[in-house]
RNA sequence: GCGGGGGUAGCCAAGCCGGCCAACGGCAUAGGACUUAAGAUCCUAGACCUCAGGGUUUCAUGGGUUCGAAUCCCAUCCCCCGCACCA
């Protein structure tokens, strides 16, 4: 059957909104507050990102059902040139950006209005809030929506840098960023969002070396300065026009990209003319620290764009130089143009600097020999030059041509061979990216020194202490996250938080040409949803925003009426937030994706603790992981694979609700399936279906009633446990499976009770609301339940009815052992008949579990002592001493309760009352006899075998 | 390299503070019921062996601890993720 789950959504979003059962106030409940970590505004979501939100609401809704006052706020971040890039390229009518819109359903018409960034952010604020998150049927408070670029947020921020201020957490000192000549500053990242190309791309150090040239230096960049012990020789490219430029006095030669590099990151650097390579080689230089004087030689692989465009020779060491030195013995003849002779080349010859477990004297050989290279042009040079990197750095030692660092471990002496170099003006630093980076704009991006960056100073050791302390009385999912999360403490160091160029967010409070960079900005502000509330209302606006308000409001600070004076708010609308702020800090979870491990919950928590209180301090994290496409991750910015609405169309919000919360761990990556999806969907169908049918069923109360209410008592402990723990995958499978399979065995059995059916169809509907809310209110008011189910309160665990579990359970694993027998035996069977125990045997159980209560234990001596003792046992003879050892032995780990139901159920009564049923679901007619009953037709003499919670079964 | 996470039956995926595990659940599969048929639904089966409810081998590989291990320890092989200005 078709069922029209768009219009069942619709209906109960809509009635829940005119409710208002979403809007969190303050009141005497006890409170819940949790966010998801708002999305970053650059462009569609997919259906990935519901996956972790799909959380956080199931999450507020359960606790709902426990009585909470639930606050689950959203908001969005805008911060960053995401909008701006995203406009820019809507308005020049991009064509693959125009595309990305229409495939995710923008009109032209809106299209037409897009080409302002704040249009951008307003256009998808509303998408997701509207497309997503009420499409989902969230319960947030939407009158507390914000965004990174509200005025009135950006007042919070910068109150929130004061506070870094006061509290010594600002610095400035000078970093090395990338930047557009165009754009300026730019983010590297994976995903691309400032740029179009390199998003692999590092930050590396080079080393600067200076080789004597006459008056000039010829300056080569190295990654490897503990390498230059072994310098023999320095590749200069022919063909190259270098620059000469004047920096700190000397006169340096470099490539001309080089140079344009070196002035982004010193000062004063002059142009003075250029020198042809090809007019360097066949002379030479003097090396740094070694000040060994070597060839120049030409080379065609020095590329000007990578470091200097020259570099210094270790053959030794390096591949490369290697096999290129080798390339000039063997073809001398090649290079007599450019002045090279043969005695020169011969008596360039490798020095052996460093020792390698595995290497002979000159690894750069050994690791080209190794993998067959013969020619300079051989691909696998990088991966011969990665091998011998890797190698020599952690495990090599410097050999005794490396004079004071000789014995030294490479990885220290790189330093200090550095340093050393350095110090005596031998070498400087310089800085470049490990591979081409271009901005969106077009543009290469390069590294740029910036003398005055403002920097959070997370490396604080008072701070990390204390924020790491507080860790460990928090709750934070998965567990092994909870245990390193200090790890991540204390690896944080500073973080640049302020930026320039082409960004929007909230400038810096104390210097406005730079501006809050996107993770600084988002790190205290789940706090700002208590107050965003009164300034999207309008009763506060940004310039009521002051730092005394929110040293008041936030903590405490002040008195109201001087607040007030100074704020222009009234003394009790301030009185109100600051209850407010009291009534719903700290904040309980925070949940967001894996990517946030190691960036946002970190500075999350650093900040609370630099700025709040100890009572605010947040109590929970909760990390989710992906839902990924084929491969790779279903990536936001290259297009949705999967584009929302049409997802809800096809499939069901709570159908994806239950795939998210069911399909796998929440700390699992998941493939997105559609397949799986659609058996969710079906799932629903028939709990909708089959609960219809429930909602019919008006008979008898029978045994099987004790044996439901029992089941759904176990269940709701279970779910009740699960969720103290945020397992809503548990909770799934408890509500969607194993009660719905227990109230269809009950149906199966004869069940048909009203009050019993209705009890618990009022508690399976309970158990799924949080997690597929819509069908579970069309249930409920099907079932003529009143209220909202979003709004009804959880019952408690009443606990289970032992002794009703163990007779369905003794019916159950007769009818298998029935089974089980036919099947082995395989006789054709025309009737069954079922013998209970006799009830010496059950005497003898009762006795264990006598034993068992004692204290003194069950021993297989004693019970058998003991039931010896008792006449009616012992009449039995040896069949009695061994059904004594056996229970003794099989079990001695049983609870005393689980003994006494051995002993005391009447099984005969539960088989014969069940002997119908059975009958119909074996095939067979089933006759239950009794062991002690002297008449039973028993021609096999089977009944001597049955004993308590096994009766014996004969075929004929 | 530093830090972290994994390898479970055809596939996905639970379990992993040792025993309740031959190992939850889903999907796919096989047999049966229902149906004119298909689909849906329901039941049953599911590593291997077994003519009476039993037994034998399994949870990457190899060792070890234990009365007992998918679960603890060690080693090996393989896979994945983060490493900074991207929430």
């Amino acid at each position: 059957m078709a069922r029209d789950y768009t219009d069942v959504e619709k209906k109960w979003q809509a009635k829940w909104s005119a409710a208002g059962i979403n809007m969190a106030s303050r009141d005497e409940r006890p409170k819940f507050m949790i966010i998801f970590a708002y999305p970053g505004v650059t462009g569609y979501l997919h259906v990935g990102h519901l996956r972790g939100y799909t959380y956080a609401d199931a999450i507020g809704r359960d606790k709902r059902l426990l009585g909470y006052n639930v606050m689950f706020p959203v908001g969005t971040h805008a911060t960053g040139n995401g909008a701006i890039s995203l406009a820019a390229r809507i308005k020049r009518k991009d064509p693959d950006i125009i595309k990305y819109m229409k495939d995710n359903g923008c009109t032209d018409e809106q299209l037409r209005g897009l080409t302002d960034p704040m249009s951008v952010v307003d256009f998808f604020n509303n998408v997701y809030v509207n497309d997503y998150w009420k499409r989902f049927g969230f319960l947030s408070d939407w009158r507390r929506f914000t965004c990174t670029l509200y005025p009135d947020y950006g007042k919070f921020i910068k109150w929130q840098f004061r506070k870094l201020m006061e509290a010594g957490l600002l610095i400035q000192k000078p970093y090395y960023a990338p930047f557009c000549s165009q754009c300026g500053p730019v983010a590297i990242d994976a995903s691309e969002t400032d740029i179009s190309k390199g998003g692999n791309a590092e930050t590396q150090e080079y080393t600067l070396l200076k080789f004597e040239f006459g008056e000039m230096k010829l300056v080569a960049a190295t990654l490897r300065p503990e390498t230059v012990y072994g310098q023999v020789c320095f590749w200069v490219n022919p063909d190259t026009e270098y620059y000469k430029v004047m920096h700190r006095g000397e006169l340096w030669v470099v490539s001309k990209p080089a140079a344009d590099k070196l002035a982004m990151q010193f000062d004063d650097i002059q142009f003075f003319g250029t020198v042809r390579g090809r007019d360097l080689v066949g002379w030479t230089c003097k090396a740094p620290i070694v000040g060994r004087i070597i060839p120049i030689l030409p080379a065609t692989f020095c590329d000007p764009e990578v470091g200097t465009g020259m570099v210094t020779s270790v053959p030794s060491d390096s591949p490369d130089d290697w096999i290129n030195l080798k390339y000039i013995k063997e073809h001398v003849g090649e290079y007599a143009k450019y002045g090279i002779d043969e005695k020169t080349v011969a008596s360039i010859n490798p020095v052996s600097i460093i020792r390698i477990e595995g290497y002979g004297d000159l690894p750069a050989r050994d690791a080209v020999e190794a993998l067959g290279i013969t020619s300079p042009d051989d691909p696998r040079l990088d991966e011969a030059k990665k091998q011998v990197y890797k190698d020599g750095f952690h495990a090599g030692r410097m050999r005794e041509t490396c004079g004071p660092y000789s014995g030294m471990r490479v990885d220290e002496a790189k330093e200090k061979i550095k340093q050393a170099m350095i110090d005596s003006g031998e070498a400087e630093l310089f800085h470049d990216l490990s591979e081409e980076v271009v901005c969106r704009c077009g543009e290469t991006v390069h590294i740029k020194r910036v003398d005055d960056q403002w920097f959070i100073d997370y490396g604080n050791k008072e701070l990390t202490e204390r924020t790491s302390a507080h860790c460990r009385d928090m709750e934070i999912y998965p567990p092994e996250y909870y245990a390193n999360i200090h790890g991540v403490l204390d690896w944080f160091r500073e973080r640049a938080c302020v930026r320039q160029g082409n960004w929007l967010g909230t400038g810096f409070p104390f210097d406005e040409k730079w501006i809050i960079e996107a993770i600084s900005d988002s790190t205290l502000y789940p706090a700002y949803y208590i107050i965003s509330v009164y300034a999207n209302s309008g009763n506060i606006k940004p310039e009521n925003m002051t730092e005394k308000f929110f040293d008041y409001v936030m903590l405490g600070k002040g008195n109201e009426e001087e607040v007030a004076e100074e704020s222009k708010v009234g003394v009790s609308l301030l009185k109100n937030i600051r209850e407010d702020v009291k009534y719903w800090y700290p904040l309980d979870v925070n949940l967001g994706g894996k990517e946030h491990m190691t960036v946002h919950f970190p500075v999350f928590l650093f900040n609370h603790m630099a700025i709040l209180p100890e009572d605010m301090q947040p109590k929970g994290i909760i990390v989710n992981w992906y839902i990924t496409g084929k491969k790779s991750k279903i990536s936001k910015s290259k297009g949705g694979a999967q584009p929302i609405p049409g997802a809800v169309e096809a499939f069901g919000v709570d159908a994806m609700r239950l795939y998210y919360s069911h399909v796998a761990s929440m700390f699992v990556d998941v493939e997105w399936n559609e397949e799986i999806v659609v058996s969710y969907k079906q799932r629903l169908d028939r709990i909708y279906s089959f609960a219809e049918d429930l909602m019919q069923v008006f008979g008898d109360v029978s045994d099987i009633d004790r044996w439901l209410h029992s089941r759904f008592q176990v269940h709701i402990a279970n779910i009740r446990s699960s969720m103290e723990k945020y397992d809503l995958r548990q909770l799934a499978t408890t509500a969607y499976y194993e009660m719905f399979n227990d109230l269809r065995w009950y149906v199966r059995r004869g069940g048909s009770d009203e009050a019993t059916i209705n009890d618990a169809l009022k508690v399976w509907i309970q158990s799924m609301m949080p997690i597929t809310p819509h069908m579970a209110e069309e249930l409920w008011e099907m079932a003529g339940f009143e209220g909202f189910v979003s709004s009804s309160s959880y019952p408690e665990s009443g606990g289970p009815d032992l002794s009703a579990e163990y007779g369905e359970d003794l019916i159950r694993s007769t009818i298998s052992d029935v089974a089980q027998i036919r099947k082995v035996a395989s006789i054709d069977a025309t009737s069954v008949y079922i013998y209970t125990a006799s009830a010496w045997k059950r005497k003898i159980y009762s006795l264990a579990a006598d034993m068992a209560e004692s204290g003194n234990g069950l021993t297989i001596p004693g019970l058998t002592k003991e039931s010896m003792a008792d006449p009616e046992i012992r009449n039995n003879g040896k069949a009695a001493s061994e059904l004594a050892k056996k229970v003794a032995s099989e079990m001695v780990r049983e609870s005393p309760a689980k003994l006494r139901l051995y002993s005391d159920s009447d099984e005969y009564s539960v088989l014969s009352e069940a002997s119908k049923f059975m009958s119909e679901e074996i095939g067979l007619p089933v006759k239950v006899l009794s062991a002690d009953d002297t008449a039973r037709y028993d021609p096999r003499g089977k009944s001597s075998a049955a004993v308590p919670g096994r009766p014996a079964i004969y075929l004929e």
